[in-house]
DNA sequence: TAAAATTATCTGTTGAAACGACTATTGTCT
DNA sequence: AGACAATAGTCGTTTCAACAGATAATTTTA
């Protein structure tokens, strides 16, 4: 985590009014809890979470092959430090199973069912809609623009491919 | 909530792998995400949370003139539907102070403490570091460009400014 | 090979979010 | 005025997230 000290940014170039940079950081916060109300209802149709559902889709992704817990933490967008817990609310509804791997016992491995394709499939239609209503007016040319300037965002060294 | 049946969106159109308006979906969380944990590094040091903050930078903008519960509920970013208890501990820390308006015995007024105020200038500095350090590396151009197609995605009807 | 360190996951606890139901106050309609 | 509805905020409960500490299995080190 690269720090910079504040005094970098003496006083004098300090802009009067919030920075443009907070603007932006709260234009994201707003558009970013808009779209994800709309999707929790989506999701919410179903009983599931947008976490939940992401480590569903991560986990369809390398089916049928088996993603140990902490590989699949790591994919994860939003950082889970409780992959336990929701990882038993998904076993106990049947949507994944797990096994402790016998190579190496501390690993426990993780895979989708049947039932877990198939809430993901009925859930595929819905959320891929409520997609296309948030950000359907935009051209294909603001998309990835969008795209790439969030990326550098994220990313300082690599500007738009 | 405006709704568009999925069958407006025929299968020969859809793209086969993901689309690029899910792309986007993911890349602004992803990039919030980012965001949001470095900012709840700052606002941690000060024992408060981004809610807090900015139910706190809210009345500042307004100070002395206090705001209505309801009203502060409105212009928060996040939808905060359990403002009582967020008050509740602001008021415990005296950050904030709640009286109930005499004309009207139903409304709650809520203004800032000068210790309320005194902590959001404390904070003040390391969160304009923190959103230096995260958007500093991007053109002025491209910040404009970001908050435009971030409004954009939000409200269809008015394009860039 | 026994002790120490590391890795991978789990559990306990605490605080906060979500959702509804509830109370109090005011406004409206007859 | 009295009944009914609307508004503003609070409270109760359940569930979830975050952090720390515990447990168990493996690897490293002396």
């Amino acid at each position: 985590m690269r720090m910079k000290s504040a005094a970098e940014f003496p006083k004098d170039q300090l802009p009067k009014f919030d920075s443009l940079q907070q603007q932006a950081f709260l234009e994201l916060w707003k558009t970013y809890d808009c779209l994800k109300a709309e999707e929790e209802i989506v999701f919410g149709e179903f009983d599931i979470s947008s976490q939940q559902y992401n480590a569903l889709r991560l986990l369809k992704v390398v089916a049928p092959t088996p993603l140990a817990v902490s590989a699949l933490g790591q994919r994860m967008i939003t950082r889970a430090p409780d992959m336990t817990r929701m990882l038993d609310r998904l076993e106990q509804r049947d949507l994944i199973a797990r096994v402790r791997r016998d190579d190496n016992r501390r690993v426990v491995e993780v895979t989708i069912t049947a039932a877990g394709s198939k809430l993901l499939q009925q859930i595929a239609k819905p959320i891929w809609a409520c997609h296309q209503r948030q950000f359907g007016h935009l051209s294909e040319e603001q998309l990835t623009q969008l795209i790439n300037l969030l990326r550098a965002t994220r990313k300082p060294e690599d500007e738009p491919q």
